[in-house]
DNA sequence: CGTGAGCTTGACTTGTTTCAACCAACGTGG
DNA sequence: CCACGTTGGTTGAAACAAGTCAAGCTCACG
């Protein structure tokens, strides 16, 4: 990413206005683009009243680094701006069951605003840039503003909506329907973000993240997704994934 | 509307009065009793200023009967005052996912208060008796106090957390897992509610509700169960279960 | 008395896991 | 520039956890 990203990075106090812009140029047109809101709003508020108290730190990670790490810095609210990444719950015996995947422009979790989350990892898929909000920073926020507060509080619903999705699929559906759910999620999610060029979405998952989204091994996912392409249901090559037949996919996901 | 009970007692007209707390007594306990709160500050507000426009409207229903449906009256916010009753989302093919058992002072869902649900049934597993309240009113009500307010996001956040617990066991976990999660857990919450004596408590449910919430078949719920039984960690009898060994429950249970 | 809902048990089947070997791509350091 | 470890993906054989099918039982209820 070019622009004078070193000047987001962290703490120093000298980044200019166009580099926030930019760092939330990917996400921009996802409806609930909370990072750049907030911006705006603390920048707003900076400005008319006390100098500062506000502050929001954007960092850069590399893929796989762990970005955020259960009761470590509790009282921060982090916002992925640009890259993937996942939510996890890690289990004795090095199992581990993603929660969801987090896109640009995505909370770690909508009830982290208003609470620390307890037993939750969240790692970079790919190289990512987020950024930290405290989370008094954000709820004084909230509470002035009822619109962002109803925006906060819809998206909160349609999380929880998608976690519901996810306990019926682990929990009544095979392996076929379990992938090929996920992938038209995704498709969807990110075709809704504008990150979708006909049928064709970069997917930077790895099998092993799919498999612990969904609950299966690594292996099975390669056996199902070999199928799935043998099928010629999706094309996938290249860190980027193809809908070919989304009727068949959307028929074997089980409506 | 100051407090005809049998107003509120839905249909049958000879309810004493005495029984709108009695209703209530056994969630009199639980920290978030909301049908009581929410009913006394409905009341104070009918005192001071207009006269109606709230209501609440209590009903009761026998075991096995739906409760409430999809999007059937989606202006309502049920609250399970009395009895467990199980919120499910159902598939094709008869397959059907328990979402979370509803217990004495559970709303249906804490994000039904803020909007309705889709594709989601409630069913009663025993005699069952809930106040619907109208979520306008409801959340009129929160707006004007920041308590309950508050109140009412952290009992979200336990929501969110019990069903983030659920994906895990329903991704990684074995039946016997699953199980003895599933006991421990609800264990936890009747004892939270005070309905718990000497690690003996009221069991109504069926083993295909089990079955539905872990996602296991009603066959295989009788044989893990039934091998618990042998095992003696648990007794099971008349509708009422006795954790016999807590330790070793709890070590199958992964911890 | 009959009917239906619920539980148990056993034999058999199946979807998924486990284990293992192997290959391809990639970055790193000697 | 090559050797090497790491990470990711594929494939096949064998093992296993849970599902399916079926029969028989109890119990409550009208």
């Amino acid at each position: 990413m070019s622009v004078p990203e070193q000047k987001l990075r962290g703490l120093d106090s000298t980044a200019p206005e166009a580099s926030s812009d930019r760092s939330c140029a990917t996400c921009a047109s996802f409806p609930l683009n909370l990072c750049a809101v907030l911006r705006r709003k603390l920048q707003a508020e900076d400005e008319g009243t006390s100098p500062t108290s506000i502050e929001a730190v954007a960092q850069k990670t590399p893929a796989r680094r762990t970005i955020f790490y259960g009761q470590d810095r509790p009282e921060l609210v982090p916002i992925i701006c640009d890259g993937w990444a996942a939510s996890y719950s890690a289990l004795p015996g090095g199992r581990r069951q993603i929660l969801s995947f987090l896109l640009p422009g995505d909370p770690i979790s909508m009830a982290c605003m208003f609470q620390p989350m307890s037993d939750r990892t969240v790692v970079a898929v790919t190289d990512v840039t987020f950024c930290s909000f405290r989370r008094s920073d954000v709820q004084a926020l909230l509470f002035k503003h009822p619109d962002l507060f109803e925006i906060v509080i819809k998206s909160w619903v349609e999380e929880e909506e998608r976690s519901a999705q996810l306990i019926v699929d682990l929990g009544r559906r095979t392996a076929d329907e379990r992938l090929s759910r996920l992938i038209l999620r995704l498709a969807d999610r990110l075709a809704r973000r504008g990150m979708m060029d006909n049928q064709s979405i970069e997917f930077p998952l790895r099998q092993h993240h799919i498999a612990d989204a969904t609950g299966l091994t690594p292996v099975h996912v390669s056996k199902v997704l070999g199928e799935f392409q043998r099928k010629d249901l999706i094309r996938l090559n290249d860190r980027s994934l193809m809908i070919v037949d989304a009727v068949a996919l959307r028929r074997i996901s089980g409506s």
